[in-house]
DNA sequence: ACCTGAACACCGTTCAAGT
DNA sequence: ACCTGAACACCGTTCAAGT
């Protein structure tokens, strides 16, 4: 027992799925999901890289834990609360832990084998819907679209080059690069919009994302009510 | 003139950027964007990979370039038409583009330099909402939305396991499966939909997309009819 | 039981050399 | 001007060998 304690205490720490994981997902968060590869994770362990397969079975279940986890950060909907504020809060937790990690994105919805904290979050995402009255139709109808909004927004806030949390200089330079590319009114509608976007420093995509989720929230809940239609 | 014909024919078709962009959408459209290499791809069109680095930058110019080309099979919203039908038609239609080239879904907001028919599409959305009468504002309310919803939800389609078009027969075997996963009732509401979803051998996900989309529109309109909130 | 070194079958990309 | 062969610096993963 004092020998293997000497030995253990010989490597830096004991190599577990778990952290495998989540030095995983924090080289991820840095260098993004296409920069991942086991070679570089092992290094950041202290390990060669076939050490890791004792531990994960390929770089697919690896890519199945990390979203797993990024699916327990994000708040369940609160019971004992109405669905409206349930799902208003969860989106936005959503979205937040979705720009953390933003690798997770496209992965988050296409996992082959979902692990229990996924399981669990649709679960009591589909649980509160239901205890609210929401029929089975009507709840796959309302966790499609606000799932879809909710994966599609970020995407796009992540993404689209007026929209980045850059600073307003960065936004100005980024609106007067496409504006210089639009020769002589060639998208007008498109210059209008950079212009607008540039000559509002403050511009925050986030009010842009609850706004979307109000709208849609609005919909849901009156087509609950039996006033859908116009 | 003759013994360049000559040689020109011994190639099989001269090689051009078109052509590239052509063959590797078609390659990612069978194998996915994963298998997409440039190995493969010079392969497929007979000639050794580094030749095509002859008409495209590298590979991420490659990819802005087949982005591009998956904007322009895309309808662009009809002028002439009221804006609600104009962005439904094209809400349906970038689904099925989306549908066709799944490996796009990702890339076609996250590119740093887009492509023309990537700006004449969304100028053209831009200017069928502003000729309407949309405030720029709510342009970019009403785009974020619509287009957050088109991504998310037709990823959410292809990859969910009780969504996809495998005929009634896969679907009731993955319900199956999940419903087996759940020991006794630790995912309730989740294998409740799942036997729902089972038991309804036709359901058709393209139902959703525009029960959806329909609530979205309403949503944008009453908004718009300056009838917002509740 | 866990870690490793060598190996296999791949990548994207550069560059000098061919025509 | 366009294509190529060889090379460089990488990948994920297997497997036999070590402890």
């Amino acid at each position: 027992m004092a020998t293997q304690a000497k030995r253990a205490a010989k490597r830096r720490a004991a190599l577990t799925r778990e952290r495998i994981l989540r030095a995983a997902i924090s080289l991820a968060d840095r260098d993004g999901i296409e920069l991942l590869s086991m070679r570089k994770l092992g290094q950041k362990l202290g390990v060669e890289a076939m050490s890791l397969y004792n531990h994960v079975r390929n770089k697919v279940d690896m890519l199945d834990g990390m979203v797993d986890i990024v699916f327990g950060e994000i708040d369940l909907p609160a019971s004992g609360v109405d669905w409206r504020t349930a799902m208003r809060t969860r989106a936005i937790s959503a979205r937040r832990a979705l720009l953390h990690h933003p690798w997770a994105i496209g992965l988050m919805e296409s996992r082959a084998t979902p692990g229990t904290a996924t399981l669990r979050h649709h679960d009591a995402v589909l649980g509160s819907l239901r205890t609210a009255g929401f029929s089975i139709d009507m709840a796959a109808h309302a966790y499609s679209i606000l799932d879809g909004y909710i994966y599609g927004f970020t995407l796009t806030e992540l993404t689209l080059p007026f929209s980045n949390s850059e600073g307003a200089a960065g936004v100005a330079e980024i609106a007067e690069n496409i504006a210089k590319r639009f020769h002589a009114g060639e998208y007008p509608h498109l210059a209008e919009m950079a212009v607008d976007r540039a000559t509002k420093p403050a511009y925050n995509y986030g009010d842009e994302f609850e706004y979307g989720l109000d709208l849609i929230l609005n919909g849901i809940e009156r087509a609950q009510d039996g006033r859908y239609g116009r």
